[in-house]
DNA sequence: CGTACGATGATAAGAAGT
DNA sequence: ACTTCTTATCATCGTACG
């Protein structure tokens, strides 16, 4: 086992140091510990600080618990290895030293390796930089500094009731954490989502100020890998799910710029961001042209003109039947504003559209799969019942967002690709890939539901694919030699694909939103894992 | 299949302070 | 006029139980 580990490349140390701690019984949970440890390894002091919120409980604690019970390094040593002046250096700090003696350094590296040399943490180096490129080193170090300051401050301050009296004395009663910002120069210690939620563009609005980013050597493709969920997480999420996918910044991007219906969404990638194209035909962009039927009992005091994220869920008939009373009551004309109010927040809440007068209902599952760019009834049928329409669907991607990111691949790609499709779901990837056009050469996909499962066979073979599509049920049991095995039979995977479990994060979950480290949404790592494979074994 | 079940975090607007 | 703090509004790939 040790020898396993250590072919995955990781020091023979954390592996021992892992075994020790987890018992040589599941190598699932071994992995994981390893990748705390080697997390930790790579991180420099203010990477520390700028990650693992000590205030915030959550995930992130974890990492710090780990840290205090490390009792093999002494304080001491712990310190000196992570202050990165006896010889530490990350992975990125060395990538940069090994470009330097190559010769080939841009100027905004150069200032990076300056700054690491100086022992400030990377992460922070690219977060000052990518706010002031023009800065000089000086004026850099002074930045992050100031930053840093802040960000302890803020990090160690007591709870409320222990704050020294001086805070207290302010008048605030809020618990909520005073946020330190500097002035104008603000700093973001956790990634912050874009207003407008653009991404990197859409094809319907002006691009944002920078439309160029720059990929670690050891992020670029191939193999292309796209990673996806739900883009408003309990605080930190995100930042756990960047720092593990090579530190890529998250594209955020709501489809309702693509579509009917809004859906935020968070997608870390490695694709090129030029030259995207959208699908065509064009989905429907409101309310009114996806369902022009319901224009003519569409009250004038419904401002809506797209239908909220589609959920897994759909109103009941009581409440429909609720609001229906509720408008009649009022007689004719406008009915008064407090039922108004009570109406439009059901309407938002559940995602309702007018049928009739004074009639509201849940989407059809048909309505459901046109506005996520699914092709009619390709849910329909072959055993799913309507509630487990609903929630595939509701657990899908929406297909034009998705292609519009992957049309990219089109020009790269042009004899077709391989794809692993991970939490393949009813296929939104695989959709998206063959309405733009691109060949599916093989497509491995693996997910649970039979029923999904099921759904997506069907779609493949009612689309002449010429390929193949292998499908598995479990990703914890996709192991190295899996990996290998497919491999040496189809060639390189082009593309890894996939979103991992939403429900412990999902802001709707009343009962287990328990962030990363929940029961389903923990798999995320084993789309990390099997990406990592599927870069370790390539030919 | 129907019907219960809140909490978190983002944002904007307003209030209060400088 | 500008900053900082408070309050209100809104959205949200869900789960449990019968």
């Amino acid at each position: 086992m040790i020898g396993h580990f250590v072919g995955m490349g990781f020091a023979e140390k954390l592996v021992l140091k892992a075994i020790d701690e987890n018992g040589e019984g599941d190598p699932d949970s071994i992995l994981n510990l390893i990748l705390t440890f080697s997390t930790l390894e790579e991180s420099p002091p203010q990477q520390l600080s700028t990650n693992s919120d000590p205030c915030s409980s959550g995930n992130n604690e974890n990492f710090l618990n780990d840290l205090s019970d490390m009792d093999s390094w002494s304080e001491d040593e712990l310190e000196d290895r992570l202050k990165g002046n006896d010889g530490y250096k990350s992975e990125k700090h060395k990538m940069l030293l090994s470009l330097a003696a190559s010769g080939s350094l841009s100027e905004r590296e150069r200032k990076l390796l300056d700054l690491a040399d100086m022992g400030y943490a990377l992460e922070d180096a690219e977060l000052a930089l990518e706010r002031w490129p023009e800065a000089p080193v000086d004026d850099l170090i002074e930045i992050i500094g100031a930053a840093q300051m802040a960000r302890e401050e803020d990090c160690y301050l007591p709870e409320d009731d222990l704050k020294p009296k001086h805070i207290l004395s302010g008048g605030s009663k809020s618990k909520k954490r005073k946020h330190f910002e500097m002035k104008k120069n603000v700093i973001e210690e956790t990634i912050r989502l874009p207003n407008p939620m653009i991404g990197f563009g859409v094809p319907s609005m002006q691009p944002p100020e920078r439309v160029h980013r720059s990929l670690p050597l050891e992020a670029r493709g191939p193999p292309y890998f796209y990673y996806e969920n739900v883009a408003l997480t309990p605080k930190g999420v995100w930042d756990t799910i960047s720092r593990f996918l090579y530190d890529i910044e998250p594209e955020f991007v709501d489809s309702k710029f693509f579509s009917a219906c809004a859906r935020k969404r968070g997608y870390i990638h490695n694709l090129p961001i030029e030259n995207r194209f959208p699908l065509v035909p064009l989905p429907p962009f409101t309310i009114q042209q996806a369902f022009p039927l319901s224009r003519r009992w569409w009250p004038s005091w419904d401002p809506r003109d797209k239908m909220n994220c589609i959920q897994t869920a759909i109103a009941s008939a009581k409440l429909t039947e609720r609001i229906r009373t509720a408008l009649e009551r009022s007689g004719e004309g406008d009915p008064p504003e407090a039922i108004q109010r009570y109406v439009m927040e059901q309407c938002r809440k559940w995602n309702l559209v007018w049928v009739g007068r004074n009639k509201v209902a849940p989407l059809e599952p048909d309505e459901v799969e046109m506005l996520l760019g699914f092709p009619k009834n390709h849910t329909r049928g072959g055993g799913i019942s309507r509630t487990d329409r609903y929630k595939s669907l509701g657990n899908s991607f929406q297909v034009d967002t998705v292609a519009y990111h992957l049309s990219v691949l089109k020009d790269m790609f042009p004899h077709g690709v391989n794809v692993l499709s991970l939490f393949s779901g009813i296929g939104g990837a695989e959709v998206a890939l063959h309405r733009l056009g691109i060949k599916l050469k093989n497509v491995v996909s693996i997910e649970k539901s039979k029923a999904n499962r099921d759904i997506v066979r069907s779609w493949w073979e009612q689309t002449n694919q010429t390929g193949s599509l292998i499908d598995f049920d479990d990703v914890t049991s996709f192991d190295a030699a899996r990996v290998e095995q497919i491999i040496g039979t189809i060639g390189n995977f082009d593309l890894v694909v996939g979103g991992s479990p939403c429900n412990n994060l999902a802001g709707s979950n009343r009962v287990s939103r328990d962030g990363l480290e929940g029961k389903e949404s923990s798999l995320f790592y084993d789309y990390f894992r099997i990406l990592d494979l599927v870069k370790l074994y390539r030919q």
